[in-house]
DNA sequence: CCAATTATGGACCGATCGATCCATATATGG
DNA sequence: CCATATATGGATCGATCGGTCCATAATTGG
Protein backbone atom coordinates (compact mmCIF):
# COMPACT_ATOMS: atom_id res chain seq x y z
CA UNK A 1 0.00 0.00 0.00
CA UNK A 2 1.39 3.16 -0.77
CA UNK A 3 0.11 6.28 -0.38
CA UNK A 4 2.61 9.02 -1.83
CA UNK A 5 3.34 7.88 -5.49
CA UNK A 6 0.99 9.47 -7.98
CA UNK A 7 -2.22 7.99 -9.11
CA UNK A 8 -2.79 8.00 -13.06
CA UNK A 9 -6.15 6.96 -14.49
CA UNK A 10 -9.64 8.44 -13.75
CA UNK A 11 -10.52 9.23 -9.90
CA UNK A 12 -13.15 8.25 -7.91
CA UNK A 13 -16.42 9.89 -7.91
CA UNK A 14 -17.14 8.98 -4.67
CA UNK A 15 -15.78 9.01 -0.88
CA UNK A 16 -14.52 5.49 -0.16
CA UNK A 17 -15.30 6.03 3.73
CA UNK A 18 -18.79 8.02 2.97
CA UNK A 19 -20.24 5.23 1.00
CA UNK A 20 -18.42 2.33 3.46
CA UNK A 21 -20.82 5.09 6.65
CA UNK A 22 -23.76 3.79 3.74
CA UNK A 23 -23.18 0.31 3.84
CA UNK A 24 -22.94 -0.12 7.42
CA UNK A 25 -26.16 1.62 7.73
CA UNK A 26 -28.07 -1.00 5.76
CA UNK A 27 -25.68 -4.05 7.56
CA UNK A 28 -27.11 -2.51 10.80
CA UNK A 29 -30.81 -1.94 9.55
CA UNK A 30 -30.94 -5.45 7.52
CA UNK A 31 -28.38 -8.01 8.91
CA UNK A 32 -25.80 -9.44 6.74
CA UNK A 33 -27.38 -12.43 5.26
CA UNK A 34 -30.81 -10.08 4.32
CA UNK A 35 -28.92 -6.86 2.59
CA UNK A 36 -28.16 -7.99 -1.33
CA UNK A 37 -25.54 -6.18 -3.51
CA UNK A 38 -28.24 -3.86 -5.00
CA UNK A 39 -29.64 -2.94 -1.91
CA UNK A 40 -25.80 -1.76 -0.87
CA UNK A 41 -24.79 -0.79 -4.05
CA UNK A 42 -28.20 2.06 -4.16
CA UNK A 43 -27.66 3.12 -0.38
CA UNK A 44 -23.65 3.63 -0.67
CA UNK A 45 -24.76 5.60 -4.50
CA UNK A 46 -22.40 3.67 -6.62
CA UNK A 47 -22.13 0.84 -9.25
CA UNK A 48 -21.59 -2.51 -8.91
CA UNK A 49 -18.28 -2.00 -10.84
CA UNK A 50 -16.96 0.68 -8.33
CA UNK A 51 -18.21 -1.27 -5.40
CA UNK A 52 -16.17 -4.16 -6.38
CA UNK A 53 -12.82 -2.08 -7.06
CA UNK A 54 -13.18 -0.53 -4.11
CA UNK A 55 -14.30 -2.81 -1.19
CA UNK A 56 -13.69 -6.69 -3.07
CA UNK A 57 -16.37 -8.24 -2.12
CA UNK A 58 -19.24 -8.01 0.00
CA UNK A 59 -18.13 -9.81 2.78
CA UNK A 60 -15.07 -7.78 2.37
CA UNK A 61 -16.97 -4.85 2.64
CA UNK A 62 -19.28 -5.93 5.94
CA UNK A 63 -14.98 -6.32 7.79
CA UNK A 64 -14.48 -3.09 6.80
CA UNK A 65 -17.99 -1.48 8.33
CA UNK A 66 -17.55 -3.68 11.45
CA UNK A 67 -13.32 -2.11 11.38
CA UNK A 68 -14.93 1.01 11.16
CA UNK A 69 -17.69 0.78 13.52
CA UNK A 70 -15.31 -0.57 16.00
CA UNK A 71 -12.81 2.18 16.06
CA UNK A 72 -15.75 5.18 16.27
CA UNK A 73 -16.82 3.48 19.14
CA UNK A 74 -13.82 2.89 20.69
CA UNK A 75 -12.89 6.20 20.36
CA UNK A 76 -16.08 7.88 21.22
CA UNK A 77 -16.19 5.85 24.71
CA UNK A 78 -12.41 6.58 25.31
CA UNK A 79 -13.21 10.38 24.88
CA UNK A 80 -16.37 9.86 27.13
CA UNK A 81 -14.36 8.29 29.69
CA UNK A 82 -11.73 11.62 29.67
CA UNK A 83 -11.57 13.69 32.58
CA UNK A 84 -14.44 12.57 34.40
CA UNK A 85 -13.39 10.77 37.72
CA UNK A 86 -16.10 8.91 39.30
CA UNK A 87 -18.65 9.28 36.77
CA UNK A 88 -16.86 7.86 33.74
CA UNK A 89 -17.69 4.08 34.68
CA UNK A 90 -21.53 4.47 34.57
CA UNK A 91 -21.79 6.67 32.12
CA UNK A 92 -19.15 4.13 29.92
CA UNK A 93 -21.91 1.39 30.50
CA UNK A 94 -24.68 3.55 29.78
CA UNK A 95 -22.76 4.35 26.75
CA UNK A 96 -22.23 0.72 25.45
CA UNK A 97 -25.91 0.48 25.78
CA UNK A 98 -27.59 3.83 23.99
CA UNK A 99 -25.69 2.66 20.95
CA UNK A 100 -27.38 4.69 17.95
CA UNK A 101 -31.46 4.87 18.37
CA UNK A 102 -31.41 1.52 20.18
CA UNK A 103 -33.97 -0.65 18.43
CA UNK A 104 -31.27 -2.00 16.23
CA UNK A 105 -29.25 -3.12 18.71
CA UNK A 106 -25.29 -2.83 18.45
CA UNK A 107 -23.46 -3.84 15.34
CA UNK A 108 -21.02 -5.68 16.12
CA UNK A 109 -23.35 -8.36 18.78
CA UNK A 110 -25.60 -8.48 15.50
CA UNK A 111 -22.61 -9.21 13.41
CA UNK A 112 -21.39 -11.81 16.17
CA UNK A 113 -24.50 -13.61 16.52
CA UNK A 114 -25.35 -14.35 13.21
CA UNK A 115 -22.10 -15.38 11.62
CA UNK A 116 -19.84 -16.23 14.62
CA UNK A 117 -18.60 -18.33 14.87
CA UNK A 118 -18.85 -19.98 11.57
CA UNK A 119 -17.35 -16.73 9.85
CA UNK A 120 -13.95 -16.59 11.95
CA UNK A 121 -13.08 -12.89 9.79
CA UNK A 122 -16.38 -11.71 11.70
CA UNK A 123 -15.26 -13.18 15.32
CA UNK A 124 -11.88 -12.01 15.17
CA UNK A 125 -12.55 -8.26 14.97
CA UNK A 126 -15.54 -9.24 17.14
CA UNK A 127 -13.71 -10.67 19.94
CA UNK A 128 -10.86 -8.02 19.49
CA UNK A 129 -13.58 -4.95 20.17
CA UNK A 130 -14.67 -6.76 22.84
CA UNK A 131 -11.40 -7.32 24.85
CA UNK A 132 -10.78 -3.53 24.34
CA UNK A 133 -14.25 -2.45 25.99
CA UNK A 134 -13.81 -4.48 28.64
CA UNK A 135 -9.93 -3.43 28.94
CA UNK A 136 -11.14 0.19 29.05
CA UNK A 137 -13.89 -0.98 31.93
CA UNK A 138 -10.68 -2.65 33.62
CA UNK A 139 -9.49 0.53 34.02
CA UNK A 140 -12.63 2.64 34.77
CA UNK A 141 -13.12 0.25 37.77
CA UNK A 142 -9.83 0.54 39.00
CA UNK A 143 -9.70 3.58 38.76
CA UNK A 144 -12.88 3.97 40.70
CA UNK A 145 -11.47 1.78 42.52
CA UNK A 146 -9.27 4.21 44.38
CA UNK A 147 -6.41 2.39 44.21
CA UNK A 148 -3.56 3.56 42.15
CA UNK A 149 -2.29 1.78 38.90
CA UNK A 150 -2.30 -1.17 38.03
CA UNK A 151 -5.66 -3.01 37.95
CA UNK A 152 -5.70 -6.51 39.22
CA UNK A 153 -7.86 -9.87 38.60
CA UNK A 154 -10.93 -8.58 40.24
CA UNK A 155 -10.79 -5.36 38.97
CA UNK A 156 -11.18 -7.48 35.47
CA UNK A 157 -13.69 -9.79 36.65
CA UNK A 158 -15.41 -6.64 37.77
CA UNK A 159 -15.06 -5.24 34.03
CA UNK A 160 -16.26 -8.43 32.74
CA UNK A 161 -19.92 -8.23 34.39
CA UNK A 162 -20.16 -4.61 33.41
CA UNK A 163 -19.45 -5.90 30.22
CA UNK A 164 -21.87 -8.54 29.77
CA UNK A 165 -24.66 -6.79 31.68
CA UNK A 166 -24.29 -4.36 29.13
CA UNK A 167 -24.40 -6.46 26.05
CA UNK A 168 -27.44 -8.56 27.76
CA UNK A 169 -29.42 -4.72 27.81
CA UNK A 170 -28.64 -4.20 24.35
CA UNK A 171 -30.03 -7.26 23.22
CA UNK A 172 -33.23 -6.78 25.60
CA UNK A 173 -33.37 -3.35 23.95
CA UNK A 174 -33.22 -5.16 19.91
CA UNK A 175 -36.11 -7.39 21.96
CA UNK A 176 -38.83 -4.79 22.19
CA UNK A 177 -37.82 -3.95 25.91
CA UNK A 178 -38.50 0.20 26.87
CA UNK A 179 -36.17 2.66 27.60
CA UNK A 180 -37.06 2.83 31.02
CA UNK A 181 -36.90 -0.90 32.04
CA UNK A 182 -33.71 -0.27 30.65
CA UNK A 183 -32.85 2.23 33.05
CA UNK A 184 -34.16 0.62 35.71
CA UNK A 185 -32.05 -2.04 34.71
CA UNK A 186 -28.65 0.12 34.55
CA UNK A 187 -29.69 1.39 37.96
CA UNK A 188 -29.14 -2.24 39.26
CA UNK A 189 -25.90 -2.70 38.55
CA UNK A 190 -24.34 -0.13 40.61
CA UNK A 191 -23.78 -3.37 43.10
CA UNK A 192 -21.24 -4.21 40.52
CA UNK A 193 -19.56 -0.59 40.49
CA UNK A 194 -18.34 -0.78 43.94
CA UNK B 1 -57.59 -28.01 14.78
CA UNK B 2 -59.36 -31.47 15.74
CA UNK B 3 -57.35 -33.87 16.83
CA UNK B 4 -60.27 -36.77 17.18
CA UNK B 5 -61.91 -37.37 13.95
CA UNK B 6 -61.07 -39.83 11.48
CA UNK B 7 -57.55 -39.13 8.88
CA UNK B 8 -58.04 -40.73 5.96
CA UNK B 9 -55.97 -40.13 3.05
CA UNK B 10 -52.19 -41.23 3.09
CA UNK B 11 -50.34 -40.80 6.30
CA UNK B 12 -47.11 -39.15 7.14
CA UNK B 13 -43.80 -40.85 6.76
CA UNK B 14 -42.11 -38.76 9.41
CA UNK B 15 -42.42 -37.52 13.20
CA UNK B 16 -43.54 -33.67 12.67
CA UNK B 17 -41.77 -33.19 16.00
CA UNK B 18 -38.34 -35.25 15.10
CA UNK B 19 -38.09 -33.17 12.24
CA UNK B 20 -39.16 -29.79 13.80
CA UNK B 21 -35.91 -30.80 16.25
CA UNK B 22 -33.57 -31.32 13.29
CA UNK B 23 -34.26 -27.74 11.80
CA UNK B 24 -34.04 -25.86 14.75
CA UNK B 25 -30.69 -27.64 15.04
CA UNK B 26 -30.11 -26.26 11.35
CA UNK B 27 -31.36 -22.77 11.58
CA UNK B 28 -29.15 -22.91 14.97
CA UNK B 29 -26.17 -23.05 13.55
CA UNK B 30 -26.30 -21.35 10.66
CA UNK B 31 -29.25 -18.48 11.04
CA UNK B 32 -32.52 -18.01 9.72
CA UNK B 33 -31.05 -16.55 6.21
CA UNK B 34 -28.35 -18.64 5.19
CA UNK B 35 -30.43 -21.74 5.93
CA UNK B 36 -31.46 -22.97 2.63
CA UNK B 37 -34.90 -25.10 2.17
CA UNK B 38 -32.77 -27.83 0.65
CA UNK B 39 -29.92 -27.45 3.94
CA UNK B 40 -33.55 -27.88 5.75
CA UNK B 41 -35.09 -30.45 4.07
CA UNK B 42 -32.06 -32.82 4.00
CA UNK B 43 -31.60 -32.40 7.84
CA UNK B 44 -35.20 -32.84 8.38
CA UNK B 45 -34.81 -36.06 6.08
CA UNK B 46 -38.00 -34.93 4.04
CA UNK B 47 -39.11 -33.92 0.61
CA UNK B 48 -40.21 -30.34 -0.24
CA UNK B 49 -43.49 -31.02 -0.30
CA UNK B 50 -43.47 -32.43 2.82
CA UNK B 51 -42.00 -29.93 4.23
CA UNK B 52 -44.55 -27.08 2.88
CA UNK B 53 -47.71 -29.29 3.60
CA UNK B 54 -46.13 -29.81 6.75
CA UNK B 55 -44.72 -26.45 8.33
CA UNK B 56 -46.55 -23.89 5.52
CA UNK B 57 -43.19 -21.97 5.08
CA UNK B 58 -39.82 -21.31 6.11
CA UNK B 59 -40.41 -18.66 8.32
CA UNK B 60 -43.68 -20.46 9.73
CA UNK B 61 -41.07 -23.07 10.09
CA UNK B 62 -38.38 -20.89 12.04
CA UNK B 63 -41.46 -19.81 14.28
CA UNK B 64 -42.73 -23.37 14.93
CA UNK B 65 -39.05 -23.84 16.14
CA UNK B 66 -38.35 -20.69 18.03
CA UNK B 67 -41.42 -22.08 20.06
CA UNK B 68 -40.23 -25.16 20.81
CA UNK B 69 -37.56 -24.35 21.92
CA UNK B 70 -39.18 -21.47 23.86
CA UNK B 71 -41.31 -24.03 25.70
CA UNK B 72 -38.52 -26.39 26.42
CA UNK B 73 -36.23 -24.28 27.92
CA UNK B 74 -39.04 -22.50 30.02
CA UNK B 75 -39.83 -26.13 31.48
CA UNK B 76 -36.02 -27.13 32.23
CA UNK B 77 -35.98 -23.00 34.08
CA UNK B 78 -38.64 -24.08 35.72
CA UNK B 79 -37.84 -27.76 36.79
CA UNK B 80 -34.09 -27.13 37.47
CA UNK B 81 -35.65 -24.25 40.27
CA UNK B 82 -37.97 -26.84 41.96
CA UNK B 83 -37.03 -27.72 45.27
CA UNK B 84 -33.65 -26.35 45.09
CA UNK B 85 -34.08 -23.19 47.98
CA UNK B 86 -31.33 -20.97 48.05
CA UNK B 87 -29.10 -22.47 45.16
CA UNK B 88 -32.11 -22.07 42.65
CA UNK B 89 -31.30 -18.51 41.48
CA UNK B 90 -27.36 -18.97 40.52
CA UNK B 91 -28.13 -22.64 39.39
CA UNK B 92 -30.67 -21.17 36.94
CA UNK B 93 -28.66 -17.87 36.07
CA UNK B 94 -25.73 -20.98 34.97
CA UNK B 95 -28.13 -22.56 32.86
CA UNK B 96 -29.34 -19.85 31.32
CA UNK B 97 -25.57 -18.99 29.96
CA UNK B 98 -24.89 -23.07 29.74
CA UNK B 99 -27.18 -23.46 26.92
CA UNK B 100 -26.45 -26.71 24.44
CA UNK B 101 -22.77 -26.42 23.27
CA UNK B 102 -21.79 -22.96 24.18
CA UNK B 103 -20.58 -21.90 20.89
CA UNK B 104 -23.81 -21.53 19.52
CA UNK B 105 -25.13 -19.28 22.03
CA UNK B 106 -28.75 -19.17 22.99
CA UNK B 107 -31.23 -19.93 19.73
CA UNK B 108 -33.42 -17.15 20.73
CA UNK B 109 -30.99 -14.71 20.69
CA UNK B 110 -29.76 -15.67 17.27
CA UNK B 111 -33.20 -15.07 15.96
CA UNK B 112 -33.65 -11.79 18.43
CA UNK B 113 -30.16 -10.05 17.02
CA UNK B 114 -30.52 -11.19 13.23
CA UNK B 115 -34.56 -10.57 12.70
CA UNK B 116 -35.95 -8.05 15.28
CA UNK B 117 -37.16 -5.58 14.84
CA UNK B 118 -37.93 -6.07 11.08
CA UNK B 119 -39.25 -9.41 11.74
CA UNK B 120 -42.80 -8.75 14.29
CA UNK B 121 -43.15 -12.53 14.76
CA UNK B 122 -40.27 -13.42 15.99
CA UNK B 123 -39.96 -10.36 17.95
CA UNK B 124 -42.62 -11.14 19.86
CA UNK B 125 -42.26 -14.92 20.60
CA UNK B 126 -38.63 -13.38 21.79
CA UNK B 127 -39.89 -10.79 24.13
CA UNK B 128 -42.83 -13.15 25.22
CA UNK B 129 -39.83 -15.92 26.40
CA UNK B 130 -38.05 -12.94 27.78
CA UNK B 131 -40.48 -12.12 29.83
CA UNK B 132 -40.98 -15.49 31.61
CA UNK B 133 -37.49 -16.05 31.82
CA UNK B 134 -37.61 -12.50 34.05
CA UNK B 135 -40.27 -13.20 35.53
CA UNK B 136 -39.12 -16.70 37.00
CA UNK B 137 -35.84 -15.15 37.97
CA UNK B 138 -37.93 -12.06 39.83
CA UNK B 139 -39.67 -15.23 41.58
CA UNK B 140 -36.40 -16.66 42.54
CA UNK B 141 -34.78 -13.39 43.45
CA UNK B 142 -38.28 -12.21 45.94
CA UNK B 143 -38.22 -16.42 47.65
CA UNK B 144 -33.61 -16.03 47.61
CA UNK B 145 -34.59 -12.27 49.64
CA UNK B 146 -36.68 -14.16 52.62
CA UNK B 147 -39.50 -12.25 52.36
CA UNK B 148 -42.77 -14.74 51.77
CA UNK B 149 -44.73 -13.89 49.12
CA UNK B 150 -44.96 -11.30 46.15
CA UNK B 151 -42.28 -9.94 44.72
CA UNK B 152 -41.51 -6.52 44.65
CA UNK B 153 -40.16 -3.80 41.96
CA UNK B 154 -36.71 -4.21 43.25
CA UNK B 155 -36.87 -7.64 42.90
CA UNK B 156 -37.85 -7.75 39.19
CA UNK B 157 -35.18 -5.16 38.93
CA UNK B 158 -32.59 -7.41 40.44
CA UNK B 159 -34.11 -10.04 37.97
CA UNK B 160 -34.02 -8.12 34.83
CA UNK B 161 -30.52 -7.09 36.05
CA UNK B 162 -29.34 -11.05 36.79
CA UNK B 163 -30.89 -11.45 32.71
CA UNK B 164 -29.43 -9.26 31.00
CA UNK B 165 -25.76 -10.37 32.50
CA UNK B 166 -26.67 -13.91 31.66
CA UNK B 167 -27.86 -12.99 27.94
CA UNK B 168 -24.25 -11.04 27.72
CA UNK B 169 -22.57 -13.61 29.04
CA UNK B 170 -23.75 -16.04 26.32
CA UNK B 171 -22.99 -13.57 23.94
CA UNK B 172 -19.39 -13.23 24.91
CA UNK B 173 -19.10 -17.07 25.08
CA UNK B 174 -20.24 -16.83 21.19
CA UNK B 175 -18.28 -14.13 20.98
CA UNK B 176 -15.00 -16.85 21.42
CA UNK B 177 -14.82 -16.39 25.02
CA UNK B 178 -13.45 -19.20 27.53
CA UNK B 179 -15.28 -20.75 29.23
CA UNK B 180 -13.38 -19.98 32.26
CA UNK B 181 -13.82 -16.12 31.51
CA UNK B 182 -17.35 -16.80 31.58
CA UNK B 183 -17.34 -18.58 34.70
CA UNK B 184 -15.41 -15.58 36.39
CA UNK B 185 -18.18 -13.48 35.30
CA UNK B 186 -21.04 -15.18 36.49
CA UNK B 187 -18.70 -15.61 39.93
CA UNK B 188 -19.04 -11.93 39.90
CA UNK B 189 -22.98 -11.46 39.65
CA UNK B 190 -22.63 -12.92 43.27
CA UNK B 191 -22.93 -9.16 44.30
CA UNK B 192 -26.21 -9.01 42.38
CA UNK B 193 -28.20 -11.92 44.67
CA UNK B 194 -28.31 -10.60 47.78
C1' DC C 1 -1.99 14.98 -28.30
C1' DC C 2 -1.11 10.45 -27.06
C1' DA C 3 -0.30 6.08 -24.46
C1' DA C 4 -1.22 4.20 -19.96
C1' DT C 5 -4.16 3.58 -16.12
C1' DT C 6 -8.13 3.60 -13.34
C1' DA C 7 -13.39 4.42 -12.66
C1' DT C 8 -17.99 3.85 -14.13
C1' DG C 9 -22.52 2.05 -15.77
C1' DG C 10 -24.97 -1.65 -16.87
C1' DA C 11 -25.51 -5.93 -19.41
C1' DC C 12 -24.67 -10.38 -18.31
C1' DC C 13 -23.32 -14.94 -15.91
C1' DG C 14 -24.30 -19.48 -13.74
C1' DA C 15 -25.99 -20.75 -9.35
C1' DT C 16 -29.22 -20.80 -6.05
C1' DC C 17 -33.18 -18.92 -3.77
C1' DG C 18 -38.13 -20.05 -1.73
C1' DA C 19 -42.09 -21.89 -3.44
C1' DT C 20 -45.40 -24.50 -6.56
C1' DC C 21 -47.11 -28.30 -9.27
C1' DC C 22 -48.08 -32.82 -10.75
C1' DA C 23 -48.02 -37.62 -11.09
C1' DT C 24 -47.99 -41.33 -8.01
C1' DA C 25 -48.40 -43.80 -3.54
C1' DT C 26 -50.93 -44.94 0.59
C1' DA C 27 -54.26 -44.55 3.73
C1' DT C 28 -59.65 -44.27 5.26
C1' DG C 29 -64.84 -44.77 5.12
C1' DG C 30 -68.52 -46.65 2.66
C1' DC D 1 -63.35 -52.37 -4.52
C1' DC D 2 -64.06 -47.74 -5.14
C1' DA D 3 -64.31 -42.68 -4.09
C1' DT D 4 -61.98 -39.52 -1.33
C1' DA D 5 -58.23 -37.45 0.85
C1' DT D 6 -53.58 -36.75 2.23
C1' DA D 7 -48.34 -37.62 1.59
C1' DT D 8 -44.38 -38.02 -1.19
C1' DG D 9 -40.55 -37.34 -4.62
C1' DG D 10 -38.91 -34.65 -7.88
C1' DA D 11 -39.28 -31.61 -11.84
C1' DT D 12 -39.98 -27.03 -12.41
C1' DC D 13 -40.95 -22.03 -11.69
C1' DG D 14 -39.67 -17.01 -11.94
C1' DA D 15 -36.90 -14.14 -9.08
C1' DT D 16 -32.91 -12.96 -7.18
C1' DC D 17 -28.35 -14.01 -5.59
C1' DG D 18 -23.09 -12.52 -5.61
C1' DG D 19 -19.87 -11.67 -8.94
C1' DT D 20 -17.72 -10.74 -13.73
C1' DC D 21 -17.06 -8.42 -18.09
C1' DC D 22 -16.79 -4.94 -21.42
C1' DA D 23 -17.26 -0.71 -23.67
C1' DT D 24 -16.65 3.96 -22.46
C1' DA D 25 -15.17 8.00 -19.63
C1' DA D 26 -11.79 10.58 -17.20
C1' DT D 27 -7.48 11.38 -15.43
C1' DT D 28 -2.09 11.26 -15.41
C1' DG D 29 2.85 11.57 -17.17
C1' DG D 30 5.43 12.17 -21.26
Amino acid sequence: MDTTVAHPGRPREFDADVALAAALDVFWRQGYEATSLDDLTKAMGISRSSFYACYGSKHACLVAAIRRYSDERLESLAALAEGRGEEALPAAVAALVNVAGGREGCFLINCITELAPQDEAIEAVGRRHLDEVEHLLTGLVAARRGRRGAPNASDRARASALLSLALGATVLRKAGASAERIETLLAESEALLA
